[in-house]
DNA sequence: AAATACTGGTATAACGTTCTACCAAAAGTC
DNA sequence: GACTTTTGGTAGAACGTTATACCAGTATTT
């Protein structure tokens, strides 16, 4: 097995001097066409692949993005990853993900790691409960930073967020405007910001049509969790009708719990998510939700990265993208016996 | 905002040299606990984080191990993730992952970009239709690659596998066992080895039973085209009893096709998994599925890439995991009047 | 007291690129 | 044919670390 080649070896192979073969490998200078040629072939022959460390030391230019989120497995994280991915990658940007778990002090270790291993730019989800100290370390190095779905606690970064409010105030307007009367919030741990901004959009509609006392349940982002909080909440709220969910894993975890109990959603409770993942669409009864575009949300945190490389010195700017109500099978109008049996 | 701190500037800052630093840092040498202790607590001040780039270019020691995958937002694939991101984590890598799409143009753009980025070690996924050419730019680099899921197809390299045709012998035995005699595989696409390996197992006790021919069918990898395809098998051979499937997220699909079609899963037609994803456990009715643990897989993986970097020379292995059979609600004697019916 | 060993530290050359400055030869200008 | 300009290329420093070799004191041994 050959050693790993160098530009001094495609260099000696072509005949040129290594600052020749480097301007032909970036296109810069002028070479004329035949040894452009030459040392092309020589470089491709011996399979040559510049070392980026070396390259980015010396220029400053590092084509690597680090995108640092709390669960990859989620699907909705996921295909904001594929967004991000796609739109950096035809930029010719490599996007390397990391998945932090939600846990501030493994971020932290993460993100030493990446400032150590020089990323260009960081797409970040702050865990829940950074310190400021995190955040002062982005900062100390320069780390041009977007955060995206959670807001930053402590320091002013370019942010690219969804409007949560303005999304459960519509769901919650769906519902009532199909005559549900109790309805309830489901989902999400206190004190997440997201979470706040949605139940800010449900108590709005709530005070709005005096539908009574906000009903307000925590539950952690998955479907089990989301199963075991709607089991808890009808026991203690038999009455609910409505459920506005903080997110699609609860809300089908929810529609499960209904099921297991010999309840439909939709026919006995109504039931919105919110995001819109994949499995929104083919759960049973497939699920009426807020809509967003994971990959568009991906795309859009991938294009602020890359306008705020190129324009260090812009103030920092906050985007939100908007949620869409798509109605399903999850919601309808109250169930008469539920209603006669009040 | 000051510059981002380097070594030199720890070092004037705690009035020592450059090289007392790094010794330092790096807790190399002899170093009298006095300066230790200035120089860190200098460094711990201005948030100093060492440039990996230049380290690793001098000491050619990398901290870095790159995952490439073919899709991330598969729960399994996202939980092996997590496993290898554990072990390496806790010793000292980090782990950044790519999302390669199971398209080889573009795996190939990836997986230069991770060589220019100089990672340590891979671990690798192979896309379908992975060109030699593609093997041989990871050999000229000397990049330590360990494969997993899929098998290199063209060159030698550490695997770590599923004993595939061992879970789907069990899967359809226990279809056997119950009772059914008609029994179809379904999910994957053709050519992708895994499958081919399933097939065998699936094949063998169709042979061993006498349970006639094979009916065998195609479906990419996810709950909608395994809904897809499931509605077609059934309306090709409506006498089928029993499905063992490529993976969870088909059989998942398949179960629900039967739902909307007014069946039951495990009363009308059984359905074993393979994978024992997450969904699997909560879907309506709870999938029968052959279990791996995804998360111990990827700690295996991690295992082996680490042991690949400690010795180099040692011969290429290959280690395969168990798959187990977990009884759920899928499966059952086969139903009598469809029994009847033929 | 001379020889030896140890202690705590420093100077400097790498690592593989890119960038700036420079140069020799060819071509164009008057 | 003396000058400028253009063309095509090269030398060498720099990026921020680490590793090697070395050195000046001090302590220990004989």
């Amino acid at each position: 097995m050959v050693q790993k080649p160098k530009l001094q070896t495609v260099a000696k192979e072509a005949g040129v001097s290594v600052a020749t073969a480097s301007q032909v490998m970036r296109g810069a200078g002028r070479i004329s066409e035949k040894t452009r040629k030459k040392v092309l072939q020589t470089a491709k022959r011996l399979n040559y692949v510049p070392d980026g460390r070396a390259a980015s030391m010396r220029s400053g230019q590092i084509r690597e993005i680090g995108l640092a989120i709390h669960q990859i497995s989620n699907p909705f994280n996921a295909e904001v990853i594929s967004g991000a991915s796609d739109l950096l990658e035809s930029e010719g940007y490599l996007l390397s993900v990391l998945d932090a778990r939600d846990d501030a002090a493994r971020q932290r270790q993460q993100l030493e790691a990446f400032i150590r291993s020089s990323r260009a730019g960081l797409l970040w989800v702050p865990a829940q409960n950074t310190p400021k100290s995190t955040y002062d370390l982005l900062k100390t190095h320069n780390l041009p930073t977007i955060t995206f779905l959670r807001r930053a606690e402590f320091a002013a970064f370019d942010h690219v967020g969804i409007q949560n409010a303005q999304g459960t105030e519509r769901a919650t307007e769906h519902l009532a405007d199909l005559g549900h009367r109790k309805i309830a919030f489901l989902g999400g741990e206190a004190q997440v910001e997201v979470r706040e901004e949605r139940i800010e959009g449900y108590r709005k509609v709530l005070e709005e049509r005096g539908l009574g006392e906000p009903i307000i349940w925590e539950s952690a982002d998955d479907k089990l969790a989301g199963m075991e909080a709607m089991t808890e909440l009808l026991s203690q709220h038999p009455d609910i009708t409505g459920v506005v969910c903080n997110g699609d894993m609860v809300a089908i975890g929810a529609s499960i719990a209904l099921s297991k109990m010999g309840l439909v959603a939709g026919a006995d409770v109504s039931i919105v998510g919110f995001d819109d993942i994949r499995d929104a669409e083919i759960a049973l009864p497939p699920l009426t939700t807020m809509a967003i575009s994971p990959y568009d949300l991906g795309r859009k945190i991938a294009r602020v990265v890359l306008d705020r490389l190129n324009e260090p010195d812009m103030p920092v700017a906050t985007t939100l993208v908007p949620a869409e109500l798509v109605i399903r099978e999850t919601t309808a109008k109250p169930a008469k016996r539920l209603v006669e049996a009040r």
